[in-house]
DNA sequence: TCTGGGGTCCTAGGACCC
DNA sequence: TCTGGGGTCCTAGGACCC
């Protein structure tokens, strides 16, 4: 079976950064990072100095004093980046986008109109950089990894295509951590047993990486040099869960601290939900404490919810429990609620919402109506007169913003 | 004045069923 | 009448990705 390379990674560089540039001319040619208390994204310039996307703002002025901050203009980031996507749209339907700024294509069935993938690689970083003024690598290879590690070794602004016949020499001099899911943990560990290329992983027995990545690990890290990769390309793929988080810096493990983060971040979770008609099961929460430990607590009903009340009172029953399971710890310095085993397409018309105090398996109660007809009312009123005008007020609640709102939502996935 | 926010997937142990 | 094995679901923790 004689496959082709017709599997595209396509990779805005730098993409935040690239846009501010874009956007202010002065900026170019100098480090940049967006963000404030924690550096969101840093153009190149700024990477040569170490600084990195995640790392504190301290940190990264440290590492390069000159670093210029911007605070992002997020409306931009989400338009450009629907933008690109759409330029690779303009080839083929076959497309997953895997973030605001990433995404597969197979443009196996499109070649007669567009001639080989290589050339529709280079018409859409020239159709990218003309229309939009942003660089973008492409990778270009048999399957969805290899074409995803071929546009990272193609960066910044580069084209790099991986014959079928050259695959292994391509890969031999890599280092592992260009393979996905192979982080900081994983990288530790060959590194241990004299493993830092794709080359020496390829020539490692399977067993020993079995023996401790587990067989999924050891699976997926053989997968390439035996050419099982999957090539599939996923137009659509429906989110699984549901979160939201907040670092609320250092507060004292008491109800009066966490219970109104916990009602905000059930508000905005549950109006998501509500939103798409995908209620769930299983409520999530995670405690991090002042130490940086953290530890997660969950429960699974009969009945899928998206009331912003319950998902609150059941959230901060959890958290009682995490607080009771460690009494040591006395200081919060994050807290997270997510909602899984989301249902499909739920007609929320039949959704009777568990009334708290009521027998947990007999859904539907005249509470339960009630605080569900509210929060429908809630839904309306803000979406003709915006999130702000009614609801748990962050303001009120004292909730400190670490990153603006924006940012919050260029990250949440389509439900 | 150490570390943001939204996700995916895997593992291991236990409960429970047949 | 004391014991197998397979499958599914739930829970807690962790690695990883953007």
């Amino acid at each position: 079976m004689a496959t082709t390379a017709t599997i595209l990674h396509a990779d805005l560089d730098a993409f935040y950064a690239s846009v501010e540039q874009l956007l202010d001319p002065s900026l170019r040619g100098k480090p940049v990072a967006v963000g404030g208390g924690v550096v969101l994204a840093a153009s190149y310039e700024a990477k040569a100095f170490g600084v990195r996307g995640g790392m504190p703002g301290w940190r990264a002025r440290e590492l390069c004093p000159q670093l210029i901050f911007v605070s992002g203009h997020f409306k931009e980031y989400q338009r450009l980046g629907d933008a690109a996507i759409k330029v690779i749209g303009d080839f083929t339907p076959l497309v997953e986008r895997i973030s605001i700024d990433e995404a597969f294509a197979d443009v196996a069935g499109c070649t007669h109109l567009f001639g080989p993938p290589d050339e529709i690689a280079r018409t859409i970083r020239r159709r990218v950089r003309a229309e939009l003024g942003l660089p973008i690598s492409v990778g270009v290879a048999r399957t969805k990894h290899l074409a995803k590690i071929a546009s990272q070794v193609a960066k910044p602004d580069g084209l790099v295509v991986v014959d079928p016949d050259t695959e292994l020499q391509f890969l031999h001099h890599l280092p592992v951590e260009l393979m996905w899911g192979v982080g900081p943990a994983t990288k530790a560990w060959l590194a241990e047993i004299r493993v830092l290329t794709i080359g020496q992983l390829a020539t490692t027995p399977g067993w020993s990486l079995e023996q401790v990545l587990g067989p999924a690990a050891g699976e997926k890290l053989a997968a390439l040099a035996w050419n099982r990769d999957p090539r599939e390309v996923k137009a659509h793929r429906r989110a699984r869960s549901v979160g939201a988080q907040s670092a609320i810096g250092r507060k004292p493990a008491n109800e009066q601290f966490f219970r109104p983060t916990l009602l905000h971040l059930a508000d905005r979770i549950g109006t998501r939900l509500r939103a798409k008609a995908r209620p769930g099961r299983t409520v999530t929460v995670r405690v991090r404490f002042a130490n940086l430990n953290s530890a997660s607590r969950s429960v699974t009903l009969d009945v899928p919810i998206s009331t912003t009340v319950i998902l609150a009172e059941l959230a901060i029953d959890l958290v009682r429990a995490v607080l009771a399971d460690h009494p040591d710890e006395r200081t919060i310095s994050l807290l997270a609620i997510s909602v899984s085993h989301l249902e499909e397409d739920w007609d929320l018309q039949l959704d009777f919402p568990l009334g708290l105090h009521d027998e947990p398996r007999r859904p539907g109660s005249k509470i339960g109506m009630a605080r569900w007809a509210a929060d429908r009312a809630v839904d309306k009123i803000r979406d003709r007169f915006g999130s702000d005008a009614i609801g748990y007020g962050s303001v009120a609640l004292g909730i400190f913003r670490s990153v603006p709102d924006e940012f919050r939502e260029l990250a949440e996935k389509d439900l």
